[in-house]
Order: C-alpha cells, then sequence, then structure tokens
DNA sequence: ATCAAAGTTGACTAAATTACTCGGGTATGG
DNA sequence: CCATACCCGAGTAATTTAGTCAACTTTGAT
C-alpha cells in the first residue's frame, strides 16, 4: 500500500466523475480542467482505472468515462492500488539466510502494517467521501449542528 | 502522510535498534549489516530521526544510537513523518479561482483523508509491532469504527 | 598524546518514480 | 466524412529515493 500524490490525483479524478455522474459518461478534458491535471496523465491513470475495471470507457463524440459501479461500492483502497505499482516487499531474496531472521520478520512486520491500512482504506468508499463533503456544506448553509454521529468519517 | 519505502527503512531501523537495546547504544554499521540498508543511507535517516527527538546519538569509540523514549511511546507515524517530507497537499496555489471550488474541496479531503491515517498509525508503536499485537488491537479498533460506521452511514 | 571508533555533514550521483508531452492511432455519433 | 474522444507507446523533465565519497568531530582506550 502506498500514499503518494499519485494516488491523490486518481482519487481527486474519481471524486469528480461521482460527483458529475448522471449525465453520461464525463470527458477525460472536463476532469484536466476542473482538477487541473494534465490530460495525458489522465489518459494514462484512467487507463489502470479501467483496467482495473473502476471505470467504463465509451469512445467517440458524447463519450467519455463512468464509473462502473455506484460510488458507494468503490474503495479508496481500490483506486490507490489501480494506479500504483505494487510495493515490493521481498527485499531479502538476494540475501539467503534470511529464513527467520529479523530481517524477514520486518519485512513480514511491515507487509502486515500496509495490509492494516489497506484494511482501513477498503472501508471508506467515495461515496462517503463525498458524503461527508454534502453534510458539512448543507451544515454550513443551514447553520444547523448535526449530531456528531453523523459527521463521522473523517473526525 | 506518505508511504513509501523510505518509511518502511526508518521504522526497520527503528525496529532493529528497539529489538537490540539494554546494552547501550547500537551502531549503524550493525543495523546496517542486519536490515541490509547502505550505512549512508541509514546515516542520513537516522540524523532526521535525531532531530526528531527519536533517537540520541554517542559519539565516539562504543558509540551509536538508542531510543530516545521506550519503545512503547514511540508510534510508526512518528517515524515515518521524520524521514518524510511532508506532502504538499496545495497545488491550487496557482489557479486563482480556487476559493470552494471543486479543486480545493477535494484537496482538503485528501487531506483530511491523509490525516486519517495518521492518526490510524499513531495509535500503533514499535513494542506493538514487536509485540505482535498490533494486530489485534487495530483490528479491534477498526471493527469498533466501522460498526458505528455502517449503522450510521448506511442502511 | 595518539589512535581508532563512531557520529556529523555536505556534496555528489545513479536509479526509480512521478508528472507530463507528443504523435500517432481507433471507434463512433452526427 | 469528420470531429470528438478514447487508446497507446515512446520519450522526457522534475523529483524523490538510495547510495557513495570525503572530510571532519567527538571520545574511549591504550
Amino acid at each position: 500500500m502506498k500514499l503518494s500524490t499519485k494516488g491523490r490525483y486518481a482519487v481527486t479524478a474519481m471524486l469528480d466523475l461521482a460527483l458529475h455522474s448522471g449525465n453520461g459518461p464525463i470527458t477525460l478534458a472536463e476532469v484536466s480542467s476542473r482538477q487541473d491535471i494534465s490530460l495525458s496523465y489522465l489518459e494514462q491513470l484512467f487507463s489502470k482505472l479501467r483496467k482495473a475495471s473502476l471505470v467504463d470507457s465509451v469512445r467517440g463524440p458524447g463519450g467519455g468515462y463512468e464509473l462502473k459501479r455506484p460510488s458507494s461500492q468503490i474503495s479508496i483502497a481500490e483506486v490507490v492500488l489501480a494506479v500504483n505499482e505494487p510495493i515490493s516487499a521481498t527485499k531479502c531474496n538476494g540475501k539467503g539466510g534470511c529464513q527467520d531472521g529479523d530481517l524477514c520478520l520486518s519485512h513480514q512486520l511491515w507487509t502486515e502494517l500496509s495490509d492494516q491500512i489497506y484494511q482501513f482504506l477498503s472501508g471508506i468508499t467515495l461515496e462517503q467521501v463525498i458524503q461527508r463533503r454534502f453534510v458539512q456544506k448543507v451544515a454550513e448553509r443551514q447553520n444547523h449542528r448535526f449530531r456528531e454521529e453523523d459527521v463521522i468519517l473523517f473526525s
């Protein structure tokens, strides 16, 4: 599980797709101008997102991309994983005597840790991210205080 | 909060320090050979770890590094943060009209997400990793969190 | 005092990743 | 047919990661 700006770009773009869904496919040009990400870079990212079955593409005029599943069924973890090369956790290949030593132990510990973070991000969907934002916006607009439990995702 | 191999190196080295503590300072040469990380790279990492007050250094023969605090009081998050440049979350500087648009909002959402992961890793100490107790602990915390979330956000 | 062990620092470099560009393709609605 | 928009691969600049090298400082031990 790798967390860098690359994953953020992907999540941002997917959020954009989710936010502007409902009127057919969305072109990468729109996403590009709205989110200020270069078109060609988006193409690379969406190539991976498509191969990961997270989006569907429609070619030709009027085409674009749309989420393959509802935003409530796409997790942040999936998006981040789709665009990242898997982090290599097997550095111990070279060193022969790495059976039960400290080396493999810490590697294993790290992968377990990494796995826990994956589990964590698997529990957060695009919808939850958007929803939280909606709640906050409405709360500000109506000057209304929601129960704390309503805004549980990111606080 | 950035997660890459660099953070893993730092965590691994700190775990090594924790595991072999008790007999005075530990030289980076030992850590280097045990964990198969280049000495000079370790020096760079420990320079940052020292500035972050996570380790103490002892110069001269018989010197080396030791944890500044007990391993039960050093979190993974601290270690990772110490060696990572802060992830730049303010890409929207250039674009003027970025007050309440999608752009800044998704940036904000990402930083909050990143913050959540920080909170998550803050709850895991070196000691827990060594005792391998962190899996259960985290699992408990997550179950708790997800239960509440599921009840409130999903029906 | 001298020596050797070790941290300290800075400059430098190679490799990898990230972010982006370019130049072509291909499918398709109008 | 043609403009639109995805598709694809090569290339490239910027940044980060990982490591090297060389000089220096501190300090325990002889």
